[in-house]
Parts: structure tokens; sequence; C-alpha cells
DNA sequence: GACTTTGCGTGGCGCCTCGTCAACTTCGCG
DNA sequence: CGCGAAGTTGACGAGGCGCCACGCAAAGTC
């Protein structure tokens, strides 16, 4: 994001109802509700806590506090209409201190992205080695991914919500990384005899659109059957690449 | 987009370069070389002009001015990093006539993007009709999509320009319609025995994420082949859904 | 344990953009 | 020509942004 000097505010109106805190100077820290999230505790889930000093520590919490504060707030008031304060106020924290962790709403929505591709790039790296040919990594890869899906729900119904009509894809590097390893195995394949020559990139992208798309209609689904999802895309890209043209 | 209050401002540090126009109390309109956009001109392949008053010929000419201005800018700047201000200075319109024609920044992407729409939903219906199966419907589909996709590339070139990570995606009724359109296209064969019963909401997101995720990769090749495209597309959808499952 | 150093949380501030609106200009029409 | 409607203008109040001087508490030193 190289140099960032603003934030998102695209605000909705909903909003207005309550009584705004215009004249409230930043946060009076009184009013115990606000309290919620105290300060310098373990936030739940918080990873790997032995042996650290106290502020590593924190730092770690603080860090977990606003990504947590941030999914919150974005499923709540969608993406777009949520504003740094939004999501510190929730955490308890200062303003300022958003700035020690994170540059902007947006690097924050990157750090949610990017952490979800975390996740599974190693699961992928799993089927990949596991998986004997083509035809086994795509099925092993699909049913990770929507297994994934459903797993990390809440992070993907969180553009849903509301009056939102974005849907943000970010090419943080982490994502690209993922998806050029997906190509990588293509060629790899290609390379070995085990798939004819194709066009990886376009294959690469009918894979990773196919899941994506089906993806979101799965997520938004009563019930999630990520099975049946991943049956789906992998028979279409399975029997569909028999008839793919040949790149000369 | 119902109520909104604010629009982006993702500022790039970059432009922080020159000098500031802070004191400067909002566009002096003096500067000869703002007015590269004259007022109250034709703007470039503006619709249908002939026994029109003056005042519809100037509102269509804004509006268009704003659009092409905004188009430009988005380019330059990225979506994220671009304001009103960006966009309507580039008119040497004021400010607040911007809100004459559009709510916010949201907004006149909503119409580029259903510009868009608009344009190739009559085209998708054309080949609909002219099409005698589901084969030749895909066919015709997708080359008429990707050779869209050429012609208003700069569009689609929009988003990619420098330091924007984002890709936006937006769900417009106009562009919601054109996917429930495919999707009854699709019903409509299954209902006539021309496609066996596969979840048509599933196969319909597959064809679009083919579709868009290959569309994006071609876009950013050197060389634009959108038959190559399209054939690569057609065939993976027509092979891929012989093996579909059936719905139960 | 006392004393220094370092890290970082805090919150007020100046800057900037937003969306509005009262005043003004232009157009259409009789 | 003159009047009302339509449209434009730009200054303004509101509020979010990101910064930074300040102070405190944890870590480091003897």
């Amino acid at each position: 994001m190289g140099d960032v000097k603003g934030g998102v505010s695209i605000r909705q109106s909903v909003r207005g109802d309550g009584p705004r805190m215009s004249d409230v100077k930043e946060m009076p820290s009184r009013s115990p509700l606000i309290k919620a999230m105290p300060k310098h505790e373990p936030a739940a889930g918080a990873p790997d806590t032995r042996a650290k000093g106290k502020r590593e520590l924190t730092k770690l919490n603080n860090r977990e506090a606003i990504l947590n504060s941030a999914r919150e707030v974005f499923a709540e008031l969608g993406y777009g209409a949520t504003t740094v304060r939004d999501v510190i106020r929730k955490t308890g924290l200062a303003s300022g201190t958003f700035y020690n962790y994170f540059k902007s709403k947006e690097e924050v929505f990157e750090a949610i992205m990017d952490d979800g591709m975390r996740r599974i790039r190693p699961r992928l790296k799993a089927d990949r080695i596991r998986s004997r040919n083509f035809e086994e990594f795509i099925r092993n890869a699909y049913a990770t991914y929507f297994d994934y899906l459903v797993s990390d729900r809440h992070t993907f119904q969180m553009m849903r919500g509301n009056q939102t009509w974005f849907r943000v894809r970010m090419d943080t590097p982490e994502i690209l990384a993922g998806l050029e390893e997906i190509k990588e195995y293509i060629e790899e394949d290609i390379r070995d005899g085990n798939l004819p020559p194709v066009d990886s990139e376009y294959l690469m992208a009918a894979v990773v659109g196919v899941a994506t798309e089906i993806g979101d209609r799965m997520i938004l689904r009563q019930k999630l059957d990520p099975k049946a999802a991943a049956e789906f895309a992998t028979s279409l890209i399975l029997k569909g690449f028999e008839a793919l043209p040949l790149k000369k």
C-alpha cells in the first residue's frame, strides 16, 4: 500500500440515529461499558503465551484485539462504513495506539485476509505433496478450500452484511504468492507430462475463479455443504481440462 | 447505496510532494490550466444531441465529463486514493456541482460499472436468442464477454494502476440482474431437457468465475487475445459440465 | 532495590475531505 | 424584457485522519 495518508469513510446515515458523539473529546475513558475489553488482558485464543515479557505479551494481545474488533465492526457496519476510530473504540485503546499496529484500515483488512491465506497455504502444499497426480491435487485442494471457507466463514460473511455493495478482493503479497504457487503446481505437472501443455495461467485463473465464485455462493446458503461445493468444482475442472486448447 | 455520508480517501503520500493546496480556498478558478475541459462544451462522444435545450445539454455533458474525469483519475491514482475533489477538479466544475449528479464517489463507480453491464446485457440476450442449445450459448456468451472486455479495457485496467491493491467488485442492481439472467438461462435449459438437472446457481457461479478471473488475466497480458480466452473458457465449461453432479 | 533507558499507550491537534446550502447565474418562456 | 425555475458556485460546519509531545510502566543496569 506504499504510503497512505487517509482511510476510507463511506459512512452510512443509519448511524446518524443515536446521539452523535461530536463534542465528546475522543473517548473519555470513563464509562465502564467501554471497558468491555480490558486493556492488558489476554484476548481469547491469543497465540503462544509462554515465556514472554509483559511488553511483548501486551503487544500481541493488542494486535489481536484490534483484529478481532475489526472483524466485528466490519461485519456490523460493513467495510466501507467502518472508521479506524470505530475499530479502536471497541478495544478500549486510544486512537493513536491503532497506528502503532497498522497504518490504516486497509492494512487491518489485509492482515485479516493474509491470515486466512497463511492458514490455507500450508494445507494446499500438503495436498500437493500427498497427491500423486493433478486429479488428486485438484480434488484435495477444493475439499481443503471449501472446508476452510466454512471454518472461517465469519471472515467471509463479513463483507456481506448491511449496505455493503463492495466485494473487495485484496492482492496482498501472501495472496499473490498463493496464486502463483497454484500456477507452479500446474506447470510442474505439465513438465512431468501429467498434464497436457495448456495455458497454466488461465487454468490457474479458472481454478481460482470457480473456487471463489462458488465459495461465495456456498457461504450464502442456509445449509453449508462444503463437500457438495467441492464435488461440483472438482468435477467441472477435472472433466473440463480434458478439452482445453493446447498451447503451441 | 442507501444513504451515504462520506467517500473514500486512501491518499498516497506521493501526492504530498508539490505545494499543498491548503490555504487555497477551494479552486480559485483563475489559472487557465485548469480550464482544460471547458465547462459547457460537448464532450467527445456525447450521446444524442439533436433537438435539446441548452440546459438539458449541459446536464448531459456535465455528467459525461464527470464520468470521464473519474475514469481518468481512477486510472491515475487508483480508486482508493481518488477523492471526489480530484474528480471534479479535472472538469472545471465546482465541488457542489458534483453532488447534483452523484451522491458519492461510489456512485460514480457504480455508474461506470453499470454502464458496462448495460452495454453487455443486450448482447448476452441476443446470444441467448440466437443460440439453439446450451453449448452455443456458452460459446457466444464468452466470445461476447471477452470481446467486450477488450473494447472497454480502459475501464478494467482502471483498477490496476499504481498502488491499488483492491479489486472492487460492485453488486449493483444491474449487475445482479445480469447474473440472475444467466442463471435463468441455465434453468430454462434444464427445464427444456437441454441440460441435466445440475445446481444452476453453482453452474452460473462457475461460468461467471471463469469469465472474470480469466478476463482479469487476459487484460494484463501484452497481446490481448479475446478469442483465445473465450476458447479456453468455453472448452472448460462445456466439457466440464458433462461430469457435473446431478441435483437430487 | 534504586536508577536509567526504552517502548509504547495516550489524546489533543492541525490538516483535509465531505456534503450542504444560501446566494447567485443562466435558461426558458410568455 | 422580465420573471420563475433550474442549475452552479464555493464557503462552511462537521468529523475523520494520522501525528507527535508527553508520561508512565516495563526492561535493562549496577
